[in-house]
DNA sequence: CCTTGCACCTCACGTAACGTGAGGAATTAC
DNA sequence: GTAATTCCTCACGTTACGTGAGGTGCAAGG
């Protein structure tokens, strides 16, 4: 091993006063080995200005000396916290915001990736769960999951959620299927009807008003919140949804069963 | 608005016949404006080759057909579960893993990260604390906090952590200084006395034996377990500590006053 | 027919923090 | 003196697009 003194240094030294002298400074590769950096990382803080070595050998090596080594060690501890080398440059070259800030910042944003993060997760966990009880897996399918579950996040609250997917696991996907036939059944009777002009009070309307609300108060447990969400949720999304969910009433359908429902009484 | 009829078809067509036609394709602006996309991510989509539109005028514009626009829906439903582009493509081509197995790696990559990302959130809050106690927030201070409390981690468990942020918090900072004038006065009498090999036995060291495990006591509560962990810490990062904490006892010093210890029962 | 204005096209650079060579000079080891 | 490291400087690749720049297509008004 060499020393540089000969161009830290411009005059001659004896040895006696060598030992008391700043250590000799350290090649990249020295540094990188001692920090547990990558040569490449130093090189990079180097090109952008966070930690530029104060001495360079004639032949262009980069040599870091002991205040180099104690900024790397700053840059270090913040980036262990995350922050992002913009940030750490302006922090330790004092210019922008105070540490204080910087972390309250810092903390504001993680939170809110964190939330964003572990609602995905929940989504990818009911997709999961969903993807378990169902044993075809087609993209398609997939897909259409995806579609309903997030359509019916806009429109139910977490809680409703969590009924439905609670209710939903305990129902056997044979039976799921059996609801969906009687709606594809009942549906278009309803729209017969209506073209028909029928009275929403005649018997065969009112029979088919019973399953109906049969139908309804199964999905929603008799919860009229969810009722009245599924059906904001079928006003709005009604015609995207009808892919994936085969027959869905629309809103005229609504009014006219209503009008069953109050002959019903 | 044209139809592109004339070069979707080969052979004209009487207009009665169009109303029964596939409906017209979607321009790139029409298309990111019906599904919420921009025209660049669509362009995008097409240069990576995960969705090319089936058609182009003869000068060169994109045109979606019904077709493609699915393969669109499908691609947002699995963006919105945060599956990056390339695996959707996968997917969607039926190469590569099933859905299922997609969905449980990114579930298992998610949980991942999202662990990570607290263990930061923890970290930054503890820093947060530590510097609304501090009123002194300069960046050299925020580094020590930061090197001290990360070098912590690797010595402590989490429980552990917790139990001497709890009492750290209940402690004034006033108090916090005078401990370490207490250590800094203690160690190098220690020091000096090692070195002028008085016997551990002897009354002026059992007397500083009193302090010194009056002050341990204090930091770790009495917990054998955290004594042990501030040892092994102290011996592994005796030097990085000094320089934040002032002074620190060797592991030499440990042992000669353990058998002052053994001395004072 | 010509212009205006909008939608469209194709590059191509920028983002964060480096990883990973390529090709060549300098240093170190034998 | 030569071989093996280590160092240097480009420069592209990574994710999912954003953001112009500069040029063409196309429907409508004068």
């Amino acid at each position: 091993m060499r020393n540089y003194t000969a161009f830290v240094a411009t005059n001659t030294i004896p040895n006696s006063q060598m030992k008391t002298m700043t250590p000799p400074p350290w090649k990249v590769g020295e540094l990188a080995g001692r920090t547990g950096m990558s040569v490449r990382a130093l090189h990079h803080y180097d090109e952008i200005g966070l930690l530029t070595p104060t001495l360079r050998t004639p032949s262009g090596h980069r040599l870091y000396q002991q205040s180099d080594v104690e900024r790397l060690q700053q840059v270090q501890s913040l980036r262990l916290m995350g922050i992002p080398l913009d940030e750490v440059r302006r922090l330790l070259d004092g210019a922008g915001l105070s540490p204080r800030e910087v972390i309250a910042l810092h903390i504001a944003k993680l939170h809110e990736h964190i939330a964003l993060q572990n609602r995905l997760a929940e989504r990818l966990q009911g997709l999961a769960e969903h993807l378990d009880t169902v044993e075809s897996a087609s993209i398609d399918d997939l897909c259409q999951i995806i579609q309903v579950t997030t359509a019916m996040e806009k429109y139910f609250t977490t809680e409703q959620l969590e009924v439905l997917r609670d209710r939903r696991s305990s129902i056997t996907e044979e039976h799921m299927h059996e609801v969906r036939d009687s709606w594809n059944e009942i549906i278009p009777k309803v729209r017969n009807a209506m073209s028909a002009n029928v009275d929403p009070a005649s018997p065969e309307i009112l029979a088919i008003a019973k399953r109906w609300k049969a139908l309804v108060e199964e999905f929603t447990g008799g919860d009229p919140k969810i009722a009245m969400a599924v059906k904001t949720m079928y006003e709005h999304e009604g015609p995207s949804l009808q892919q994936h969910l085969g027959e869905v009433p629309t809103q005229e359908m609504f009014v006219y069963m209503g009008k069953a429902f109050a002959a019903m009484k």
